[in-house]
DNA sequence: CTTCTGACA
DNA sequence: TGTCAGTA
């Protein structure tokens, strides 16, 4: 019942902003960064799907440990590339 | 809404 | 280095 059919999961940058706590300006600098892919409408407005969100709640809370941006881009990099090897095992490991 | 520049901790 | 503020 959470996500009434239509626009579920789109926010945009005033939004996520509020959301994780930090300025409009610093999102925008992750995505220069390489952190955040978010997807943009004709007019170059970016769109932040609930995927990104998580991703710029994970930052944030990567930062607060201690990492800087370069250590955050490096862990979600990490992470991608370990969540494709356990893919592969399972895969393997079923076969 | 976007981008850039400048200043601060 | 990362964040915030003001501007075009």
């Amino acid at each position: 019942m959470a996500e009434s059919g239509s626009e579920a999961g789109l926010y945009a940058i005033s939004v996520v902003a509020h959301l994780v706590g930090t300025g409009q300006q610093n999102i925008r600098l992750y995505e220069r960064r390489g952190l955040l892919t978010p997807d943009r409408t004709a007019g170059g407005t970016r769109q932040y799907s609930d995927a990104d969100l998580a991703v710029l709640r994970r930052i944030g809370e990567l930062l607060e440990e201690g990492l800087n941006l370069a250590g955050v881009a490096k862990v979600m990099e990490l992470e991608a590339a370990n969540a494709r090897l356990r893919a592969e095992l399972k895969r393997a490991r079923s076969r």
